[in-house]
Parts: C-alpha cells; structure tokens; sequence
DNA sequence: ACAATAAGTTTAGAAATACTAAACTTTGCG
DNA sequence: CGCAAAGTTTAGTATTTCTAAACTTATTGT
C-alpha cells in the first residue's frame, strides 16, 4: 500500500473536508469516533492529514455525517450549513479597532436575517451612521449598554434585549465596568461595518 | 485497517466503476496499470473487488481516465443521451386535434431548451395565447407557413427559419396545400400545449 | 487563580492489507 | 490449432491502518 504523496493530500484535503463536516453537525473527535465505530485517536490523525484512512472507513464516517462519498470530494459546497459553531464566525472588523463585530453565520446570500456577535469594551460607543429598512434586535449577552434611538436613551442589562425598526439613528455604548458583548441580527441583511 | 465489508463494496461499487471507466477509455488492464504505475495484477483485483485501493492510489487511477473523485463516486448516470430517435418521440397533443406537436427530447429538466415537432395539415394555424419571456427558433421542414407576430406577417417556405423573442403574440399558419412540419425550440423551456 | 475535566494530539505497535512479481488461465485471432 | 494478448490467482513483503494509552492543550466552574 502507498503512503499517501503530499501532492494528493494537498489536492483532496481530506483532514480538512472531515473536519469541517465534524464541525458542522458540532460532533467532538470522540463523538464521531464513537459514531463510527473507530477511536478518536485515529480521527484526530485523520483530520491532521497523519495518516490516511481505507475507502471502507471514510465511508463509515461520511455515514455518520449523512453524506455520500461524491459529496465528500466534491469542490463545490452544495450542502446549505445549518449550524454554526465558533470555528465559523467571520471577524467583520480588524484587530486593531476597539468595537469588535463577528458574523456569525457567514454567506448571508439567501437568508432573511443577519446575525452578529457585538463586543464592546468599557465605555465604548458603536454608531449608526446609516439609515435603512428593516428591523434589529438585540439580546445582551454580558455587561450594560446604553441604546440610543434618535434622542432616547434606554439602559439594558445582562439578559435583557431590544427591538426597533432600523428608521432611527440608533447608537449602542458600552456603560459597565467590563466587556459587553450584544448578540445582534438584522433582517434583511445589510452590511453595515 | 479494516477489510472492506461487503456491504460497502456492494454500495460503493468500485471494482464496477473501475472496469467501465477502463472499457469506456479503451483500455487494458495492463496500459492502465502502465500509466497509474500499478501492476496488471492489482488493477485486476480491484476490478473483481478482491481489494481496495488507497484512496491516494484510487486518485492516481481516475486522473489516468481524467476523471475526479467526486465523478468517480457520483451515482447519476453522467452520460447523458445525446441521440434522440423518433421512437423517444412524446407527444403532446391527442390524435383527435388537428395540430400535432410531438417532444423531441423527453424529460427536458435542466435544459434551456425545448424542441419540439409541431405538424400542421393545410390550411390549420396554431396560436400562441400566452406572452412569455424566452426566446423561440423554427425551422420549417416542409410545406410553406405563415408567421404572425404581433400585426406583422412573414412567409416561410421549407428550409428556412425564423427566431423572435416570445413576449410577442405570435401564431403559426400552414398556408401550402400540403402537410407542413416545423422544428421549433423554446428557451427557456415552457409548456404552453 | 486554580483544579478538574473535556477535547485533542502523539506514540508505539499489532494486525491487516495494499500492492508486487510471477505463475496460471482464459480469450481472441490468424 | 498455436500463439499471444488479456485477465486471474497466488504467495508474500513492505507498508499502513487503526488501536490503546499516555500526553498536552483548552475550557469551565468555583
């Protein structure tokens, strides 16, 4: 049997294609190798491209993800994501900036709403600048925050949430002592960041 | 490693994958195992399901018949008919109308086009009652008809054709003493008969 | 901050097999 | 029929697939 040339783990990602699928249907590698009757030894090998498993295998784990062995090696992502871990989320905003806004389901295309994952550091401000159509909402995940709409100001604690139509200058400001972090979604999607 | 389990082999198939891929190039068992860098004896084996290949190895043998390993698993029949006979002729209309249109190529999913025989007895005209966006392409086979669009009228005879946007009122009118018949293709493809 | 646990990685090696070389069998052709 | 091409089978070596378990890193709760 031959070793698995560089060339064609490189071409086929075959660690990667499995650990995406593990991520997606949010199994641990001992979850999955449960599932597939195997040890998460040998997965965690697998995903790292260490060593390559028999067809036979691979089809047993793309089993357990209920997808077929062309779905497998296919290069187009046909499979519309359904859930989204932390792996998943897509920095909008760069490291350097204060404000930090993560999508978190990436791809937006085809969807009605468009949920983000807000921190705001002590004392923080994230301003509206824009108007547009639509509706937000927002759940506060950690911290206190001051929303503003037009010339109101609303404080919102840990577990409290808002509602507004997206016709009003609107500003969130972080007035605690910590982190606030907002988990936010906007229908329709707007770009906005 | 694991033995491949029969029911793997029987759902999978690649012995039977392997061998018509071959045939289908014109190969022997030798020239592949030539070109893969195997030996006869192994491709062979694999055709016949007494092994299983590496999947680095399976990769190696498809890119010898320039195929990829989503190609190589895929479960739909990829060679699609090209020829259509008159035999896979459907016909559209009942036996008792005068004006007979006849599907040339059946199960016209996932084609732009759609050509159609339509057969017109002298003096029978066929009228389009319905705007729709696309585009239509006749070419008179026989007999001499007469095109409406809109308020204008054309003379085509045998051997020529026309093609217009469909978003006009258009019918068609046999006006020879003869039986005329017309190939004609709709893009997108739209049942209006 | 720390401890405990979850999650993932690495190591050593047993068991299995991927693949070979060559002998054997079948098929096709002149 | 004889011969060569094509395919199959056999025996065995080298390699790898996969395991069990130790080790490391990451996460969570107090």
């Amino acid at each position: 049997m031959r070793l698995p040339v560089l060339n064609v783990e490189d071409c086929l990602k075959i660690g990667e294609r499995l650990k995406r699928l593990r991520m997606i249907n949010s199994l641990t590698q001992e979850e999955l190798a449960s599932r597939a009757d195997l040890t998460k030894g040998f997965i965690s090998q697998l995903e790292n491209d260490a060593t390559s498993p028999s067809i036979a295998t691979l089809k047993d784990i793309v089993d357990v993800f209920g997808v077929s062995m062309q779905e497998f090696f296919s290069d187009t992502d046909d499979d519309e994501n359904v859930v989204f871990g932390k792996d998943a989320r897509v920095q909008a905003t760069d490291d350097d900036e204060k404000i930090k806004v993560e999508l978190l389901v990436p791809g937006a295309q085809n969807r009605e709403m468009d949920p983000v994952l807000v921190t705001l550091e002590p004392g923080e401000e994230m301003d509206e600048q824009q108007f547009h159509e639509g509706e937000e909402f927002g759940f506060v995940l950690l911290g206190k925050i001051q929303l503003r709409l037009d010339d109101r100001l609303h404080t919102i604690k840990k577990d409290e949430c808002f509602y507004f139509t997206s016709d009003k200058k609107h500003s969130v400001k972080n007035i605690g002592k910590t982190a606030a972090k907002i988990l936010w979604v906007v229908t329709p999607p707007t770009f906005y960041y």
